[in-house]
This record gives structure tokens, C-alpha cells and sequence, in this order.
DNA sequence: TTATAAAGTTAGATTAATCTAACAAATTTG
DNA sequence: CAAATTTGTTAGATTAATCTAACTTTATAA
């Protein structure tokens, strides 16, 4: 079983790995701040553990046994994340420190329960996807509305704070999930936008509320230019 | 700050002292599962923390400051398996070994959480008093119905099952948390026992309701002989 | 009250995770 | 392409938590 400090290591690989590809020994320790060697003597024994592959002066690459594993630790995490804010009632920025914490608890049925209790979410309300039990992850799905251009449909699919005034919100201009928009026009010096969708052929929404409304972009989309 | 480990030690010195008053090093030793040579050494570093006051061959007691971390760790723990029990539905079987763990989260926004969605409770299902922030220990307040004598009166506190059917089965009773029963007789042979309270001036209940059924006995009660 | 047993201590080894210092390989660049 | 720089490796030390083996102190009991 890996110990935190292991799972830390496995943590960082998975996660550079799916933004930059090649790993190498010192973007490894810069982002563990840990020394080269220490990152050295950690990636041989992740290798010994069958985790890592590994060939001295060679990138690092995960196995298919350590993915799974980065995944189940990223899972917890983001899970545990989602579970502080909306089971109780933490702000996001308050989340990290804690959820770096919980995720290495040893407790399949806990993190399931978390799973549970929010719906099988299948990102967090930053649109970073919650990988499956399988360890795969879905496609970055959701993107802010604030950051989608003049011109292209999008679903609405989920929201980066639901406090019960945001909901009341939501609801009083009649936006609910599943919700098809189009964007209209943006307004560069405040962010904020006009958007159609049923019922409402002009809709005006302040930066600040594009920014917590996560949306799909329909593929099929033309963008104005 | 304490490892996880010199929490435990912590932790099993407090309740060793809780139950025995003198600790030797055997007592911690085999509590933790450790050998001698172990508990001995840790038990030196505890002292350098001031967590412990330490002698050759003399009986183990902690400081004040180790008192309070040790206590604050148990509060830690209780909450936990309450907030399992209670807010995540698990079964209070399961609930000890994830609490194991959670004890060591640094986190007071997430404890002090957990003690507000359960309502500020001062004592776990089974009786067991959870220090305050304090580290003070209240009396041990609750006891099992089943424990009572016939002819005390008593004040039914809490529950140690808390499963929809059980709160269904206790509705049907008209029996609810605040209530005042009087213990009419007990049934040796089944653990069963006879009850009266408003409206019910006499109710049969079974062995397995009654240990579930925590109360404190009320201090002005005469005992009949 | 001395012999035996139990409890506690010391010494020395092991493993995991870290470090610094010194050296080697690979890459970049003048 | 050779020099300089960056990157990676090895060697050896440190700290925390654990162990076994050997020894000492305290307690029990014949």
C-alpha cells in the first residue's frame, strides 16, 4: 500500500503528465519541492512498487498500475473538495489545505458516501474532472460562460458556487441545468455578457455570474469572427 | 506539531490514565502494539515535547498541555464517528477504524463543522463524553437504559441507533428525546423492561431498545430495595 | 531474604524520507 | 565541436519509528 508521502509523488506524475507529457526528475521535484536526489531515491522505489517506469536519464512515465492509482488519489481529493463546500459549507479557497489532507484516508465506502450525497458529480465546479472509479478521465468538459465567445451554443451543466441565493437567482431569470444558451455579445470592460435561451431572447449577466456558470460548448458551434 | 503517531501515543496514555490513573510503560506498550524498547523511546521524545512527565521506572503521567492535545484528539475522533453515523449513514460497526484516521486531520474549520451540523452534541452514542474544546471531559452522563434499576426515574438524552425504523418504532411509542421515564421492573431472563411516562403509564420494551435508549439517571431518584 | 520473574533500559540495526556534497551525463550554445 | 550549463546520479549523513538482543532495576514469592 503506498504510504502519503508515495501517493504524493504518484499525484504529481499523474497530473504533469496530462498537462505536459514528458516528466522529467526536476520538474518532478520543483513541483514537490524536494530535492533532485530525494525525487531520485522516491522514483526508484515507485519503480520497485511496479508504479513507475523508469531508465536512468529517461523521462518518467506511469504505468497503468500507478495511473489508476493517481486517479483513485485525485478522485478523493476532488470529491472531498466538492463534499467541504456544499455538505459543509466551506468557501472554496478554504478547501485546498483540507482535501490534500482527506485524500489519503483509507475508506472506499467514505469516499463513495461523498459521492453519493452530491450527485456522482462528474467535475468540480472549477470544470477539472472527478476521475471514475476506473480511473479514467472524462474530457475537461466544462469551461466557465465568461470564457466562451460571441456567437457559439452552449449547455449549461454545472455551477462553481450554489449558495442559495445564486440558485434564487438563477431561477428568478429562469436559467436551470441542462439549459441550451447562446451567446450573444460580450461586454469587454465589465465581463459581462448577453445571452439567449427560452423565454428570454436578450439576457444580460454580470461578469461575476458568467464566471460560476460552468457550460459544455456544443461542438457543432460556428463562432463569429 | 505532533505526528500521527505521537498522537496515538497521546491518546492511549489519556485513556489508559481515563480508566487505571497509573500508567506503566507495559500498559502503553501493549495498548499500542508496540514492544518495550518503542514505547520507551517514544515515551523520551513525548517528555522533550513537554507532553509528558517521565522518570526512570517511574508510572507514566502527562502534562497539562498533553492532556489537552491527547483530549482534543478524542474530541476529534467522537465527532467523527458521530458525523459518519449520522451524516454519511454509516453503520456504527464500521465507523472506528476510518475515525482512526480522520483524528489526525489539522483542520479546526472542519471539526468545529462537524460539531454544528450535529448540534453541538456532548456525548457519542455509547455514552461516551466528548471533550470540549476545552479538553475538558464531561461526566460520563449518558448510560444504557438497560443498566438502569427498577423505581429510578430518568431522562431519556440520546440514542445509540438512530435508523430511520428505530426513530419510526419510537415515534409509534410516543417516546421522545427530553422525556422522563420511571423504570417499573426488569425482566431477567430477556433483558426486557416495564416504563411509564405521559400517557403511557406502563410500556413494555425489549432488551435490544432498552440498551439503545440512553438516559441520565435522574440525581433526586430513590432506588427501591 | 535471597532467588526468580517481570518490567524497564540501553545498544545497535533497519526502513522511509529527507538532506548536502561530489561527480557524471546530456544538452545548449558560442 | 568543445566549453559551459543544466540535469541526473551516487555516496553518505540525519531523523522518526520501529525492531531484537542483552542487560539492569524493581517487584514477587518460596
Amino acid at each position: 500500500m503506498a504510504s502519503p508521502t508515495e501517493e504524493n509523488y504518484l499525484k504529481a506524475l499523474f497530473n504533469l503528465a496530462n498537462s505536459q507529457g514528458e516528466i522529467t526528475l526536476s520538474e518532478l521535484a520543483s513541483r514537490l519541492q524536494v530535492s533532485l536526489p530525494t525525487a531520485n531515491s522516491m522514483v526508484k522505489s515507485l519503480q520497485k512498487s511496479q508504479w513507475l517506469n523508469y531508465e536512468k536519464y529517461k523521462p518518467l512515465t506511469l504505468t497503468a498500475e500507478g495511473q489508476l492509482l493517481a486517479a483513485s488519489i485525485i478522485r478523493k481529493h476532488r470529491l472531498t473538495e466538492l463534499f467541504l463546500v456544499h455538505v459543509m459549507k466551506f468557501g472554496w479557497e478554504e478547501v485546498h489545505e483540507v482535501a490534500e489532507q482527506i485524500e489519503h484516508i483509507h475508506s472506499p465506502k467514505f469516499f463513495e458516501r461523498m459521492d453519493e450525497m452530491l450527485g456522482h458529480p462528474a467535475a468540480d465546479p472549477h470544470g477539472s474532472p472527478i476521475p471514475g472509479l476506473d480511473g479514467k478521465l472524462q474530457q475537461q468538459s466544462y469551461v466557465p460562460l465568461s470564457s466562451v465567445l460571441p456567437g457559439q451554443k452552449v449547455e449549461l451543466l454545472a455551477l462553481s458556487n450554489s449558495s442559495a441565493e445564486f440558485l434564487e437567482f438563477l431561477n428568478s431569470r429562469g436559467l436551470s441545468l441542462g439549459l441550451t444558451l447562446t451567446v450573444i455579445s460580450t461586454e469587454r470592460f465589465d465581463r459581462s455578457m448577453v445571452v439567449s435561451y427560452t423565454d428570454h431572447p436578450s439576457e444580460a449577466l454580470s461578469g461575476t455570474v458568467c464566471e460560476r456558470l460552468l457550460v459544455r460548448v456544443h461542438s457543432s458551434a460556428s463562432v463569429a469572427h
